[in-house]
This record gives C-alpha cells, sequence and structure tokens, in this order.
DNA sequence: AATAATAGTGAGTACTCACTCACCATTAAA
DNA sequence: TTTAATGGTGAGTGAGTACTCACTATTATT
C-alpha cells in the first residue's frame, strides 16, 4: 500500500535529482508488484503497462530494455537491505560505548531490517527470487557484501571475541549463523508464513535469545 | 554428473512399474539442467529438445505440457527431501532408546540432508526457485510438512523438553531455529558459495553445536 | 513568439513461444 | 499376417513477445 517507500529509494540511488513523473512512477509501481508476484521472466511489458495505465512505448521511453527496469528496481534494495546491516553508525557505537556487547547490537540490527523488510516485501521478494537468474544483480550483491558489509562485521566479531565474550568459531562461521537466523526469521516471518499470527516482539526476542546462547563464551563444550 | 539420482526418484514417485525410454530420461535430464540454470519461465521447450537430442513433438507426447513437466520434476522433490527429515525410523529410535539426545537425532538428520543436497543440487534450486510461482507445488509442500513432518517433529521435541533437555520455546520456535539453521548451512554450502573451499565434517560439527548451545536447558538467562 | 527538449503515444515489426497433428517405425497382441 | 498400441517426428499455427518509430503534447529556454 506503502508504495512511497520503493520510489525514495529509486531516486535517491538513481543519481542526484532524478525526479519522476507519475507516469514513470506508476511504471515502477506496477513493475514491483507484478514482478513480486509472477517472477520477472513471466511478466511482459504490456501488463506492466496496461497496470500502470500507460502506453508500452512509455515503459521503453525510460528504460532501454525490460531487463533495465528490473535493474533499477533491485540495485537500490540490495544496498539499502544489506547496508545497514552493518552500517558505520553501529559499528562505531559498538567501539566508542564500553557497555556494548554483541547482543544489543543484534538487537538493533534485527529491529532495524525487521521493520524494513515489513515495508518492502515485495522488493526483497523479486531481489531472493531474481538474483539466482541475473549475473548483474550477484555482481552488486558481492560488492555490497564483500566491501561493505563483511569487513565491518568481521572486526566487529573478532572485537568480542578479544574481550571473551564470542565463542571461537572462525568469524566467518559467526557471521554466517547470524545472518541465517535473521533472515530466517525475516523470511518466515514476511515471505513463507506471513498470515500466521505473530507475537513479534517475543519472536524477536527468542531470537536474539538464542542466538546469543548459540554464540556466548562459555557455552562451548567441545572444538 | 551423476544424473540417475534425479531420474530413480521420477520412477520410484511416478507411479509403479513407470519405466522411462531413453528419450524420456533424456528430456528430464535436459529440463532439469535447463530449469535449474535458466529458470522455468525462461526456457523454451524447444531448447529442452534440442538439448535432449529429441524432437519438440517428443515432449508432449509424455506430458500434455511444460507445466506438467516441471511438477513431474519438482513433486518427487519436496517427499524426497522433507519426508526423511523425520522419518518414522528416526523417530523410533529415539523413542525406543534411552540413550537418545537431540543432539545424537540432529547429527542424523544433517548428514542424511547433507548427502541428499550434495546429490541434487539442480533440483533443489529448482524447488527453491519455482514454489514461490506455483501453487501446485506449494500445496505439495504444505501437504507434506504438516501431515508427515511437523506432527513428528513436534512429538519429539516435547518429548525432549519433558526431559529436559530442550529449552521452553515453543516447539514451533525450536523447529523454525533447527530447519532454518540447517537450510541455512545447505543453502550457503552449495547454492549461495558452492565454490568456497569448504571444511565440512568442522562445517557439520560446528553446526549441531550452535543449534545444541541456542536450544538447551540450562543455557537460558530469561524469559 | 520561436525553438528545442522532454514526455507520452500506439500501431507496427520481426520473432519466439507452447502446443498440434498427420504421418512413420517398432513392438505386442489377436 | 493383420491390428493395435505406443513412441517418435517436425513442419505448421496462432497467440503472444520485447522493442521501434514516426508522431503529438507539454513544458522550458532563448
Amino acid at each position: 500500500m506503502d508504495e512511497k517507500d520503493y520510489l525514495n529509494q529509486m531516486i535517491e540511488a538513481g543519481g542526484k535529482d532524478a525526479e519522476l513523473t507519475p507516469k514513470q512512477a506508476k511504471i515502477l509501481e506496477a513493475a514491483i508488484e507484478i514482478f513480486a508476484e509472477r517472477g520477472y521472466a513471466s511478466t511482459s511489458t504490456s501488463e506492466i503497462a496496461k497496470k500502470a495505465g500507460v502506453a508500452e512505448g512509455t515503459i521503453f521511453r525510460h528504460y532501454k530494455t525490460k531487463k533495465e527496469l528490473l535493474i533499477t528496481i533491485v540495485k537500490p534494495v540490495i544496498t539499502k537491505f544489506a547496508v545497514p546491516f552493518f552500517a558505520t553508525h553501529f559499528v562505531n557505537q559498538v567501539f566508542n560505548e564500553k557497555t556494548a556487547d554483541y547482543e544489543e547490537l543484534l538487537r538493533k540490527i534485527i529491529r532495524n531490517r525487521f521493520e524494513f523488510a515489513q515495508k518492502n516485501v515485495p522488493l526483497i521478494k523479486i531481489l531472493l527470487q531474481e538474483m539466482a537468474f541475473h549475473t548483474e544483480i550477484q555482481q552488486s550483491y558481492q560488492d555490497v557484501f564483500k566491501k561493505e558489509v563483511f569487513p565491518r562485521f568481521d572486526e566487529t566479531i573478532k572485537h568480542f571475541q578479544a574481550r571473551g565474550q564470542l565463542v571461537n568459531y572462525p568469524s566467518e562461521a559467526i557471521i554466517r549463523f547470524t545472518i541465517t537466523t535473521i533472515l530466517g526469521f525475516l523470511i518466515t516471518r514476511f515471505i513463507v508464513m506471513p498470515k500466521a499470527d505473530w507475537n513479534d516482539e517475543a519472536e524477536i526476542n527468542r531470537t536474539i535469545h538464542f542466538l546469543m546462547n548459540g554464540l556466548s563464551k562459555g557455552n562451548e563444550e567441545r572444538l
């Protein structure tokens, strides 16, 4: 319903002062909705035009190809979803505050990403589906993950390991468990079983709790 | 390379003594490979025919529609992947052996599903991709999960909770964490980063270890 | 007021798609 | 040997497909 969220992302990421005309916005809205529902490959440009209340030619005035339309939609999602996973803001906070612990960090990340996911279900669906088939999307994802997310995450985990708060797994493993658990929760919550009646507060707390038990120093058994 | 695994599944599940002719087998092999690579919607029947070394008409001699071909391929995967997740054999073992604990069960399940995933990467890719768009697949999955997997899993978890081995989360949450962690590992291992150099033994052990720490009674903090 | 740039149009184009069908080949039953 | 059933063929079909282009409408610049 609240499509503005999508479009603001486009504008910001689309380079400087890119202002969308009403019809351009309609095209993006329509494309997002149908791509999420039926998938990119089985969505026709005529269908998008029809839903957007626009002539088919108008789509190609703004996007050279159907694929360019997809990329325009998907690329900003990668940045917006992945980067705040470990934004500078958080990391700085961790290293400055002496009281900060991994649990606190987890709580902030999960809350943050929960709200993002809630507002952008269709976009996340498209990203998950189309990542498998388009090398441009894979590339974009790898760039963001390798350059933005992984280094900061790695640093943070080693910080907490040095303080004896986290188990001595390789930091890649801790990153994997953390991301896997959070994504697993969000995907179950918003994509696999969105209609179940969730107690979100309780579920978020349990997820943090589970992660902390799994990753805390002191709970280790052997190797 | 070892395509026989796929085809045996088809035969067994395809009803009684369904014997595939060489050309039929070639069609399935080709379809599985291309579906996994490019996705169902962007795979043409002419492409499948060409790769299988068969006339296009031959496909439609055996499958009324392109979609029927997809369903024939995907349906057995759901059963084969989901059911042994909690096969009777395992569950019986758990209730009979007094020494059995959740860790032992986890170890069996993970080993088992790891080998299955290893042998059936393309089929799992197709299932993950197409589940989102085809209600027949969703239905099939829900049937299997609700009737076969969930009840046994639920029972087992309550059994271990009663014995004080598992944390007192709702059993749905324990199921979710367990499946999420295992699937997260398998998907990372075989689909997202299949080319990284994995130490599979160590990674399997760590995954079990992480899950046990996260779910064991005694590690609880509050709530 | 004249010019130019941008947004929007929709009929048209070349092509691909899933699917059909009349026909041949091989084996099995009568 | 005839009949029937099944497997296999590939040219043909109509319904789309992404994309183009000559054109109009609107706004901004000179």
